[in-house]
DNA sequence: GTCTATAACCGGATAGAC
DNA sequence: GTCTATCCGGTTATAGAC
């Protein structure tokens, strides 16, 4: 925590912490202020209440969670072959380096909190919709191209995102499968990364 | 609800409901003896806490889950296509009757307690281990055969595995997609099996 | 902006009558 | 086995001094 940050900017901090740690439910206001250093009406200081203090947090992480699907830099004119592959390698990355932000998201989105709602919904009407859309086209010619076979492309798009993210929604169940073996993090994204972009480019290439 | 449950069963299907919506810490008592429809004071008598009520429900809902994986019958003489589709089909089925399965162990294998850690290697330890093990050979096998591409066994469990279990984790996720369209639900998993044993089949055979 | 003290409430758990 | 009444600790939130 770097020593300069503003009381909004640690409250925040320890805020996403102890959310992501503990979910809404199961996280205490007294957890947060003594993580971020702050006394505990300090939080009521800038936030009007624990809902309003999630609602911020909860906002921030669908954004970044959504966006890190459509990160790419310019994929418009790779050929199918590469795309998919900096697509996989990149996101992978990306989620190994923010890994509590499918753990969060998960566990809030089937909560009964309408906020999630109008949060999912905000982030698709925002630019999501759009983007999706472009990668829908992409997927499109590329069938009809020839590039690759013909396939549903939302249901590609969704097969992919769930191999991604599979890792990191499993962790817990993974590190007892691996339990007695000591596997290095690294060395199992590295597989992970091999596998999926080893089946998905022999299921969607021609054959 | 059947007339006939015991209490104990009305208080366990009430439980299992609340749990599923609400996550532990959501989870009150009181709405739990409510839907049960039974005295508060009659959980204690049946259960000596919150805590002890739930690592019941956890258990079962754990093993279950796991168990879905390798309920196929007799999978060891089919050949490796028959195999997959089948088990494809089977697996989304299973989940489609019992989508509360996922929803809840996802959620409570992030947080911290204890209990859960102990009930997955339970089952891990139990008959998992050897049922994967048996799974992973039928993968080797089958890549040393000719039958299927080489491949990493375990990534490959993983990958079907995540695969048929997006639908019903980003089920809020994925009903803002199609908020315009009115998408039948089985229409929807129709299409999804088609797709993962589409992509699997492709991505496993050989060239 | 920051702190202390406390209000107001809620939820898990129990005592004890029937 | 079932019910009522209640305790007790903890949690969000605020009042008010500095």
């Amino acid at each position: 925590m770097d020593i300069q940050d503003t009381t909004r900017e640690k409250i925040l901090k320890a805020a996403r912490e102890v959310f992501v740690e503990k979910g809404y439910d199961g996280a205490r206001m007294h957890e947060i202020a003594a993580r971020a250093g702050v006394n505990k009406a300090m939080i009521y200081y800038y936030y009007s209440s624990k809902d309003a203090l999630f609602e911020s947090i909860l906002k921030e992480s669908l954004k970044r969670f959504f966006d890190s699907f459509f990160e790419l830099p310019d994929i418009v004119d790779m050929e199918a072959e590469k795309l998919i592959t900096a697509f996989i390698h990149a996101h992978i990355d990306f989620l190994a380096q923010n890994p509590y932000l499918p753990k969060m998201i998960i566990r809030e989105i089937h909560g009964s909190n309408p906020v999630t709602y109008k949060v999912i919904q905000e982030c698709f009407d925002l630019e999501l919709g759009k983007i999706i859309h472009k990668f829908e086209q992409k997927i499109s010619n590329a069938s009809a191209s020839g590039e690759i076979r013909s396939v549903d492309a939302i249901q590609t798009m969704w097969n992919v995102a769930a191999m991604n993210l599979f890792h990191f929604i499993m962790k817990p169940v993974i590190n007892v499968f691996f339990m007695n073996k000591k596997i290095d993090e690294n060395e199992l994204l590295t597989k992970r990364k091999q596998a999926i972009t080893d089946l998905v480019l022999n299921g969607l290439l021609p054959r």
